[in-house]
DNA sequence: GTCTATACAAAGATAGAC
DNA sequence: GTCTATCTTTGTATAGAC
């Protein structure tokens, strides 16, 4: 991977993450690249082919991200919950951003086959890592719910993906904050009563 | 509004569910409706145009369902929320749809102005129904959260909006479901120790 | 690796006949 | 209201020079 198919997959990931996919064009990266379309061809002949690898990248960042913060040790389940979270409370800083994978959810049925496996794979193992740690959290006792860990884990991750698009409708960081703190209300153990 | 005009409506409507805002032609639409692009021009002589037209009825039509189900007289809380939940439900029933306003703040930042301000709007009046809900319940005791209730109306607008979302990526619809049902966990009041 | 030039299809939109 | 025809721009993609 040379230096500019590198810068080519970081512009067209900022592109995504503000306009989705379909909106965008060669011409439109060829501008922020400040090269001609022509350049952009050579280093990703389609444009499926690089929306795949935008997508792969991306989701290998994070499982990075969860592996490292999964192995921080003497952490309260609620503090690794509040690390997993910090990358969408980062996008929430931006004005125009949502995860790379939120934004493509949102046209799926129009992606290439091959984004769209990348993207239900990226869900599918944010969902299964939440579910280990609330299943670790609730047997160290950190957190307390009712029922089984999957159905918070997918309330959590869809929160998450919900709060920040509703976050860049209305400018307000407050909506992130707020659905973040809400979950940990829902998970805080009930403090023994004296 | 002509009987054609509300079918290109529909037909609008249904392909921005599945596919999005940009990824939609007028010879979309007009292979859908067996006519020509001309023809689609002349009742909606811009695609912005078409565009906020569908999410305003869209829009309007939500809120209608919201006034009807808050008049709805001796129902719990809970209830209410599953009323509410039910459009939600029922494109999770769908292999293809997600929430009309959740596909398109996916693509927000290439969104026309004007269709900024209708899914904008959609969203800020639904946050606005659910925390009035949430008073009132608690207030008559039905349902119980620590804090304000606009953290926990976002959680729960932000979580049925990431889970369609995450829904549709997964053709599961226990990802739905298990949202709704984690949500009321979180909501139920403590059972009164005996 | 980047450029110019070009091919070809699809896009949004309009004019004017029926 | 719908059609055919057309305009103009943009989109994805390739060929070949530098």
């Amino acid at each position: 991977m040379t230096a500019t198919a590198e810068r080519i997959l970081d512009i067209m990931q900022e592109l995504i993450q503000a306009r989705g996919f379909s909106a965008i064009s060669y011409q439109h990266i060829a501008d922020a690249l400040q090269v001609t379309k022509a350049s952009i061809h050579y280093h990703f002949p389609t444009k499926s082919g690089l929306g795949t690898a935008v997508v792969r990248r991306y989701r290998q960042r994070l499982m990075e991200v969860m592996q490292a913060v999964a192995a921080e040790d003497g952490r309260s389940t609620l503090e690794i919950l509040d690390l997993y979270s910090t990358p969408y409370l980062d996008f929430a800083d931006t004005p125009d951003k949502v995860c790379l994978c939120g934004a493509l959810a949102g046209e799926y049925m129009a992606l290439p086959a091959e984004m769209q496996g990348e993207v239900a794979g990226f869900f599918a193992e944010h969902q299964d890592w939440l579910e280990r740690l609330l299943e670790r959290g609730r047997q160290r006792g950190d957190v307390a719910f009712d029922g089984p860990p999957a159905p918070m884990a997918r309330l959590i991750f869809s929160a998450l993906q919900g709060g920040l698009l509703v976050k860049r409708t209305n400018g307000d960081i407050g909506q992130v904050r707020d659905v973040v703190a809400a979950l940990k209300t829902c998970l805080a153990p009930a403090t023994q009563p004296a």
